[in-house]
DNA sequence: CTTGCTACTGACACTAATGTATATAAAAGG
DNA sequence: CCTTTTATATACATTAGTGTCAGTAGCAAG
């Protein structure tokens, strides 16, 4: 299967990128393949035909199939943590459930990342240290924004520090279900499903408000 | 690598089942490996040592790799569906939200049923109709489910039907994503996740009651 | 222009996994 | 008993995917 346009005998030209640009663009390449093809789909063949590269290039940059799967790993909880984080610095007064709940949903969304989180959480079944982050990575920092926003505001009785967290645990837990799961679960045709979904996150979002906000009565039954 | 025990020249003794118990084996095992390694796990030859059989035994019974993988597919779903479907035929009275959560979760991490749910979510990213099962499989049948019982407390105004749609999806969804990456989220020590769990579980349960039942407020911001 | 560095390539070796061909043995029925 | 059926085994073919090697080419600096 040799290229037709090129005489035998003559090299295929090359593009040398920087390391740094080269490694970009080869996890990038195998993200999608991940999030669109499913975990066989990373075969450093297919990678290296999508970035326009020969296979053994990728070897030399991330040493092994094994070294580029853990950069992956890394790029996926980097990005994850990281955009969430960046809301919460971001908000200066409360936070808006609404706007968490959109948040966590468009970071799961975009680039196929809960498909990646999942693949990730699949093969470590029972991994407490996550490349080298520990395991509560993500609630841990962010809950702990979301309590300092939540007390500012004043008038409101804050719930215990655990209700908070509870409050992030659900969102993070549920955007990721939505992302893998939400299409099983609506209508066939996109606009509805679209829709559906809209409403779907808004009503979460008033449910946690409610949650975070007002105190449980607890009532027996 | 020939069994020691076995003088060579001599046959390994065979055990023989009925093609429906061997077919069963055989899934269970595969299932097995497959939420506990992961989707490369499912290899016919780990498998076929795991039920104590060589590995064409199982092509003899699924046809090819891919047969079997679409039937874990058939069980998988069959599993998540019916066993939802028989508690809300069971309960008698209204639903109780904890009991929904709960069992829910239980549905979700036996036998590793989350991850299965996972990879064949990653697999088939578009996938609009599930072996013959509609995409609403769940969330259309349990709903109306779900509506009927809580139509029958009295005294309680019950939500438009979306909103109960809505409930069973978030428990669906909310179990789902627990499962996959709760242990992320939660502090190290065995008992204490165990604990926090349990309540977290209740508090989401408490947090459905409220959903399902009291009338939206939906006031400004 | 020359030299050095390294991103990159083609060809190939090796391994592991699926699938095939053919034989054997355990039941079931006559 | 003998025959049929089929679950299962052994041995082999095939493919596909990772990793190795030795060399090539682009870029920067002297």
């Amino acid at each position: 299967m040799t290229n037709p346009d090129i005489p035998s005998g003559t090299r295929t030209p090359r593009r040398r990128r920087s390391a740094e640009t080269a490694r970009k663009e080869i996890l990038d390449a195998a993200r999608k393949r991940l999030s669109e093809g499913g975990p066989e789909a990373i075969r450093l063949q297919d990678i290296a035909r999508d970035v326009g590269i020969a296979h053994p290039t990728i070897l030399h940059h991330f040493g092994s199939r094994d070294g580029l799967i853990r950069a992956l790993d890394a790029q996926v909880v980097d990005a994850l943590s990281s955009d969430i984080v960046t809301l919460l610095k971001d908000s200066n007064a409360s936070i808006a459930e609404v706007e968490l709940i959109e948040r966590v949903a468009q970071t799961m969304e975009a680039q196929g990342l809960a498909r990646v989180i999942a693949w990730w959480a699949m093969r470590e079944p029972g991994a407490d240290p996550i490349l080298g982050i520990d395991p509560p990575f993500l609630v841990e920092n962010v809950s702990k924004l979301i309590a300092e926003r939540i007390h500012q505001e004043p008038g409101v009785v804050a719930r215990e520090h655990e209700t908070v967290s509870f409050g992030v645990r659900l969102a993070v837990i549920a955007m990721f279900g939505e992302a893998l799961l939400g299409d099983l679960m609506s209508p066939a045709s996109r606009d509805e499903r679209d829709a559906e979904r809209h409403r779907f996150r808004q009503w979460l979002a008033e449910l946690l408000r409610k949650g975070l906000t007002a105190p449980e009565d607890s009532s027996g039954p």
